[in-house]
DNA sequence: TGTATACACAACCCAACGTTGTCAATCAGC
DNA sequence: GCTGATTGACAACGTTGGGTTGTGTATACA
């Protein structure tokens, strides 16, 4: 027989508690625990009914914390700080998670700086390899622990052992070396490019990203050639400040200041560069969920969105 | 799209481990924590590889902590504890658990009061209904959120919305005025008693108690007659205390000192009292999995097992 | 008053984690 | 040594907790 024990006050909940309590904000709290508003609604619900109160004071617009919430915050703080320091102490000896960031140049690499900053038990082993269609493989052999990357346009379909989850949006702007005729624009709509191209550095055996970028040139009709593959972010500031016409694209956050080139936002809309995490669902490695902890899910634009895009497919989830 | 976590470690995961590392044995550790052998064996085999790396260095006959279980033991109790500060701090000022323990001369009480002298935060209001056959009801209406008893020979099928629990079993002597010709015996067999009888107070709305009774008399072919309901401890012995010939029953721990009456042992085989804890599948009271906590699983000796007796019913699960 | 946005509720469904029934290895006693 | 009892592990199976999406309802603001 299959005896129930009444409902436990469990991590996921207390944890699930903390974030909602820092957000009031369900849809966000969400967001950060990956689980949806309804989920998240759920599990708060099922901690208050194990300990027996209201921890929030909800109406349908706000979110409050109740004076039983309020005596619960720092002890929860607490208790799970104990608990992260249990664990941690356990996992020192540990072999370092490992993280394929794609380039030294994207956003990966500064999350994943940003999270080993913040917590210094996270140690991480990185891999660049240039690409998730190279990536993949070697989260499936298990060489890796997780790789970041686009998930769609790979050459093969999706490998259902793996998971991914959508970790960041980053804007692309152009880089356009300062002599161009359009160094001096403010902002550039995509639509502007058509009679001077895109330029690219050849992006290899990255299937998914040359993917990307061939629907970004394709739905604007903007030419798109591509150079040779750049080794390095200087490699690739080089190519770019040859270029007479065409002009090369590239994050956001990327500084250009002092390399000869200008960074011009590009608008209406803004293309994004969606990228996932993708990791193997079976991998016992313990520090992952400690990574998952200090990233928080992303969302993509609205389709309807006319400010920004993404390519069509990227609406879809991945399928295998 | 459902995308999973890798494992984490959870609460239940923790309590396992400080338990198992208490008992260093799979069996009686998972009879602790209520759970089968195996279960608790997927449990902490679930934990290692959260946690990656081995807490356990197991035999087929032995069982010892790792190094790293070592290291984990106190940091897990710290852990645990101050979960269970934060909880409590909340549960404070929360319902008291109602149970009912059927009469104050039974296990029961004692055990409740045990759990509530270990732990101050749980707060007890008890009943006494003289019966599960009359709790059962009131736990149904959630009226009481457990009450012990036993759970066979009811007037009723069992209620499928209930669980219960084998918590204790206690062995029965028998309870003779100190002028009596089995006085001086050092024990007793149910054999021995065939000539005399037994003589017990009605248990009147107890059928299982009846039950119990009855099952026991006819299995020994011994003379059973029920003397007037007793109320209170008081009046038991003075109802044992006026027999000249049949012999009255009780629990093994009851103190017969000072009350005129000598408590000899029943061996060959001793009967036992089957207690169990029953409650509401759905109770969400936040206590009543702190007083499972404080309770520990009990078996019934093997059916095979000549020096102890239950009823043949006993050792058939019950069901609705 | 319409629209966007908040949380809750309902239906569905997957996989986690319990169960029972074995099995293999070891120890104790004849 | 063999034999039986007892250990933890493995396999197959079933239930349900806890996720998902879709919808409902109330509030705030233009």
């Amino acid at each position: 027989m299959y005896t129930l024990l009444p409902m436990e006050v469990d991590i996921q909940g207390m944890r699930a508690f903390v974030i909602t309590a820092e957000e009031l904000h369900f849809g966000r709290a969400g967001e950060r625990l990956f689980v949806s508003q309804q989920a998240l609604s759920k599990r708060i619900r099922r901690l208050e009914e194990a300990l027996g109160m209201p921890l929030f004071e909800r109406t349908t617009r706000t979110v409050e914390l109740t004076p039983a919430g309020q005596r619960l915050l720092p002890l929860a703080l607490e208790a799970l700080s104990a608990f992260d320091k249990a664990i941690a102490a356990i996992r020192v000896s540990a072999d370092p998670l490992r993280v394929d960031v794609y380039d030294e140049r994207f956003t990966p690499l500064r999350m994943l700086r940003r999270a080993s900053e913040r917590d210094p038990g996270l140690q991480v082993e990185l891999s660049m390899r240039q690409g998730l269609a190279v990536a993949i493989p070697a989260v499936r052999r298990q060489e890796i622990d997780a790789a970041f990357g686009r998930v769609h346009d790979l050459p093969w379909p999706w490998p259902s052992e793996l998971a991914c989850r959508l970790v960041h949006v980053e804007p692309l702007h152009a880089f356009i070396p300062q002599d161009h005729m359009l160094a001096d624009k403010s902002e550039l709509r995509p639509a502007d490019l058509r009679e001077w191209g895109i330029s690219m550095p050849d992006p290899a055996g990255a299937a998914e990203w040359r993917g990307y970028l061939r629907r970004l040139a394709d739905h604007f009709d903007v030419p798109l050639r591509f150079t040779a593959p750049a080794i390095g972010q200087r490699h690739l500031v080089e190519q770019f400040l040859r270029e007479k016409k065409a002009v090369g694209l590239g994050e956001m956050s990327i500084d250009a200041t002092g390399t000869g080139l200008r960074r011009v936002p590009i608008v209406d809309p803004t293309p994004l560069l969606p990228w996932s995490i993708v990791w193997h669902r079976r991998n016992p490695h313990p520090m992952l969920q400690t990574l998952f902890r200090h990233l928080h899910a992303a969302t993509l634009p609205s389709p309807s969105d006319r400010q920004r895009w993404v390519p069509d497919v990227d609406f879809h989830p991945v399928e295998s």
